[in-house]
DNA sequence: TAATGTGAACTCTTTCACAGCA
DNA sequence: TGCTGTGAAAGAGTTCACATTA
């Protein structure tokens, strides 16, 4: 998951939860698939399997924005992808910059889904000479010294940071001057921003240990026999160091 | 924010919880940062700034792996490097396969922070034949004819999904049914598993969408002028119909 | 009758505030 | 003295179960 919400930590007056909004788009896009088909209505139960979560959540969730639904038919699928898609913002245009044009800011460039949802494109900025003027999925990289006028030019507001970790904290402060208030960051550092901006980040080698960690886990439960304790959760979990595997070199004080 | 945990969803008897675990990588990042700079010791509050969350959430989530810090002084570098490593599993070598070589699947092979923790690319596949033998990130591409062989003979146990959002289910099926138990999916589909597969997404266009609502709601709140009710906050919440903005062609019934 | 919409219960997560210890 | 470790309180999110209504 992506996380690092920077704006709004406290009272949400009013507002949609937080994590109602996160499975929004994921409502959207199973919508979207029935509106392609003609479906003309869905129930809850049918909904919520194709998005992936239980029917309760999504009553509830649909339930922050309104009553939407029809008591013994369901959910009108044209009227909630536009009610859904209003909420979320998507009704308007957001252009949208990707700067550090490498391996990974040249696949987002690539991206179906970057287009079809209300994102343009509107500029690839990179930081080496030699990269300027060549088109990357139809779009001319541009040199990032002339990153503030891009982004005021064309009103970008949303920022995709994929450079290098070292260069990310500059990049994102060049754009939160030029007035960019939303960040999307693939590098893999913790940036800093002012009040006011949202900074989520996408970052792979977190998802990955993530993934190791239920892994070990698992292995450690088909080596226990039968409902037993597993072999790496019989270890003291209180006071004195006490591990249980292996020492590195370096030891605590 | 990827989610999608499918595995043991209900009682967690001892365990570490989910939202800790999800900050460990985070830690551990910072503390690797702090160990190459050679620092000895670091205090919650340090490490917590460093790594973008507070000392509270720190010292708490710190307390479900043990008591592993000295009053009065603060951490051990090395020892939490180790004791964290250990627990999300980076003591030990995973092989990776990375499925669909397309602009992400390559940025991925090439990302570097892949290797540096215990994560091995065993093999990169794709179901193009003019794919096959070529070599990217200095990996042969093999044909995903050989999928269950690959997977078998280097043990894999987590998969990378990066094609198409048409085959990424097709995928999924083939690398659970060959022995993968964790896959980390890039593809726009939920993917369905059996139990005891973990499922974790990372979905680029939900992450804009999260952006475009808190991007929409500040753009709101600046056109009200003191506390007041913003002006897209003012629609009535409840009963019929009450879209604020323009309507879709399609009206509901 | 078949589905939504929602209080209420429950679980998970965060934060507070301070006892306890080096 | 200065910091960790942690109960207790507060807050957020999920699930239950059923009244409600087209």
């Amino acid at each position: 998951m992506a996380t690092g919400r920077t704006h709004r930590p406290a009272t949400r007056s009013r507002g949609i939860p937080e994590a109602t909004v996160a499975r929004l788009p994921l409502y959207l896009r199973a919508l979207t698939a029935l509106s392609e088909r003609s479906v003309p209505t869905v129930s809850s139960e049918e909904l919520a399997a194709a998005a992936g979560v239980n029917s309760a959540k999504l009553r509830k969730d649909f339930s922050y924005l309104g009553s939407y639904g029809t008591r013994g038919v369901g959910y009108d699928v044209e009227y909630l992808v536009y009610q859904i898609s209003r909420e979320l913002g998507l009704t308007q245009d957001w252009p949208v910059v990707i700067v550090g044009i490498g391996n990974l800011g040249a696949a987002l460039a690539n991206y179906g889904g970057f287009a079809s949802r209300g994102f343009r494109v509107a500029a690839l900025i990179d930081a080496d000479p030699a990269m300027a003027g060549k088109p990357v999925a139809g779009i001319p990289v541009q040199h990032s010294d002339d990153l503030e006028k891009i982004i005021q030019d064309n009103g970008v507001s949303i920022g995709v940071i994929a450079t290098p970790a070292g260069a990310a904290q500059a990049v994102c402060d060049r754009l939160v001057a030029a007035g960019v208030t939303s960040i999307l960051n693939f590098a893999p550092t913790v940036l800093s921003v002012p009040d006011g901006v949202d900074v989520r980040k996408v970052d792979l080698s977190i998802e990955l240990q993530i993934l190791a960690f239920h892994e070990q886990r698992k292995a450690g439960e088909e080596a226990a026999s039968d409902g037993g304790v597993p072999a790496a959760a019989a270890r003291s979990r209180s006071a004195d160091q006490g591990p249980d595997g292996d020492m590195p070199a370096v030891m605590p004080a």
